[in-house]
DNA sequence: CTGTTAGCGCATTCAC
DNA sequence: GTGAATGCGCTAACAG
């Protein structure tokens, strides 16, 4: 049976039966090359009729591209995680290829797996997020010509792997700018738990401009009310606090339910990507982070390579915006 | 050239000449057919030489099986996206498939293309997160018979669809039990934008179990230092207060700053997944919701699926855990 | 148990 | 411009 009219799946062959022309004429239209205006028509009107739907891996199989890159996550729930996955697709399907992801879970046996999965899948190309261990199936990818690149973090064999990571550099030292403009001369980081990598950029954009920097580390558990009423009352207080966007929002409850004015007696300034759903942040000063600048510059950089330009070796998105806000002000006069 | 140590790419053929089998005897070792012990040993061993790495891409063509399913979702930045990709990604990778994933970023056009893609990979099934739509293309994937399963929702002509849903109905119930049993008549329900569908789900089991709710909906921008200096200072004011994790949190701070105490005068239940990194989780009552859950189950769907279990048109996944802490007590004593 | 053989669907070379 | 023919790497009959 050769004429199937909607049948699953028609091939080339169909459909050169159904325009009268031969397999490889149809070939050529379907892919854009030069064929005369009549074939075109007529092949394009049986592909449709016939209902065909090209088949990749047959392509992949013949010209040894497969028009696919692979994502692998050391851990998904990292920081970014989803930013990237959603601008980095965007920007390699735009270009014609399909994202295959995996994550490892933390584990680097499973990583590896991954990695040699995807060398079986004839990927084009290949991103790893906080890649770490010492994979040796890199060596594989090497001579198989695969482009690698890391992303936000490359540990181990990964750190000899161009890598784009982000930065909110330019952002916080405009913030520290503009503290700095306002009179603020003591300015306190507000940390809970796990230490921030922002927060600390930030510290040093502030140390740099000259402005004291005051650790004020909260216990597990502890809240903002207490911050408000201890450390903050002393006389040397800084006059301005730099948390995450939901300790931010905590502070500004806390400084409101104490009865503290913002931004008159105290400037609050929020860090975060504002996706939170949190409605305050509306109002919250803040030095916004904008992963999905990384994702796109991340595939970029491959889809350059892929067309021949080699990538630096690092490469630093600035992701960072300073937007201002009701919540800082001029610094109090003491 | 037929015998090349560790070129790119060396094909069955290669290992077979090496081993000294057959091309077939290769393939069978390889993919655990029967084969004797000598053989099996010589061809691993001619595999690890030559280094070879299967080309899925014809085994795909030849066997007509991608060992691929796709992961479409209309938007990414849902709740539950990642949770849902992480879990899922894990189910089906264990079982030898990988995942090709992407987004239509809320544009049906673009959605329509991603499946037309993913009908080109030949995938052998596809999960749609949150569709919507009235893609015909749904049609092809019916001919084809590749099984489509809708995740978290489905409208349009996906509602068609076997659908597996997240649900926090079982924890809600038992959330609202307990309150019951700790003498609470009145609770609170604290939206902040956009209403929330775990609030709602959990309202309708308070309500069922004869307490009384009551909407304390902030404003956009409105803080918790309001809330707890206005309704909650009136004589009927509720004696519990369920709000989401941030929100909860902020509550809690504002409590502590008014000198409410926390849970003798009111209780407080946080509802999310805790994977805020908000320290105070720890001592936070809590419906927790894990995602993770959903894409197990999602992916288990599937599965049994292929294995020629056709799944249920609905499937409600519970989702939510009570979990009691220090911030709920007994309701007091008017 | 093993080897031989025949395509899977497609891109591409080479004649015309 | 076009068509016939070749083979990408592999699995699945089919004989031995």
């Amino acid at each position: 049976m050769s004429s199937r009219t909607t049948e699953s799946k028609a091939t080339l062959h169909d459909v050169a039966a159904r325009a009268g022309v031969s397999i490889a004429t149809v070939s050529r239209a379907l892919n854009g090359l030069p064929v005369s205006a009549k074939s075109m028509e007529r092949v394009q009107k049986a592909a449709q009729e016939v209902g065909y739907v090209a088949n990749l891996a047959a392509r992949a199989l013949r010209s040894e591209r497969s028009h696919t890159m692979g994502l692998v996550f050391f851990d998904l729930h990292s920081t970014m995680g989803v930013e990237l996955l959603d601008a980095l697709s965007e920007t390699i399907e735009d270009a014609g290829y399909s994202l295959l992801v995996s994550t490892a879970r933390g584990d680097t046996r499973r990583f590896d797996r991954l990695l040699r999965r995807l060398l079986e899948r004839r990927v084009d190309a290949l991103f790893c997020v906080q890649a770490r261990g010492q994979s040796e199936i890199l060596a594989r990818y090497h001579a198989a010509a695969i482009p690698v690149v890391a992303a936000i973090t490359g540990a181990g064999a990964f750190s000899e792997m161009p890598l784009v990571s982000p930065s909110i550099g330019e952002a916080a030292d405009t913030l520290a700018l503009r503290l700095r403009e306002l009179g603020h001369g003591v300015v306190g980081l507000v940390q809970r738990g796990a230490s921030s990598t922002f927060l600390a950029r930030i510290g040093r954009a502030l140390a740099a401009h000259d402005i004291r920097v005051e650790s004020l580390g909260c216990e597990d558990g502890g809240n903002m009310g207490e911050l408000v009423r201890g450390p903050m009352a002393r006389p040397d207080a800084p006059t301005a606090l730099i948390a995450l966007s939901a300790d931010a929002q905590a502070l500004l409850a806390a400084c409101d339910a104490r009865g503290m004015r913002v931004p008159d007696e105290v400037s609050i300034v929020g860090v975060g990507t504002g996706s939170g759903g949190l409605a305050g942040e509306r109002v919250l000063s803040h030095l916004l982070v904008d992963p999905h600048r990384l994702g796109g510059a991340v595939g970029m950089a491959m889809l350059s390579w892929l067309a021949g330009a080699a990538p630096a070796k690092r490469v630093a998105v600035e992701i960072g915006t300073w937007v201002p806000r009701a919540t800082t002000g001029r610094a109090p006069v003491a």
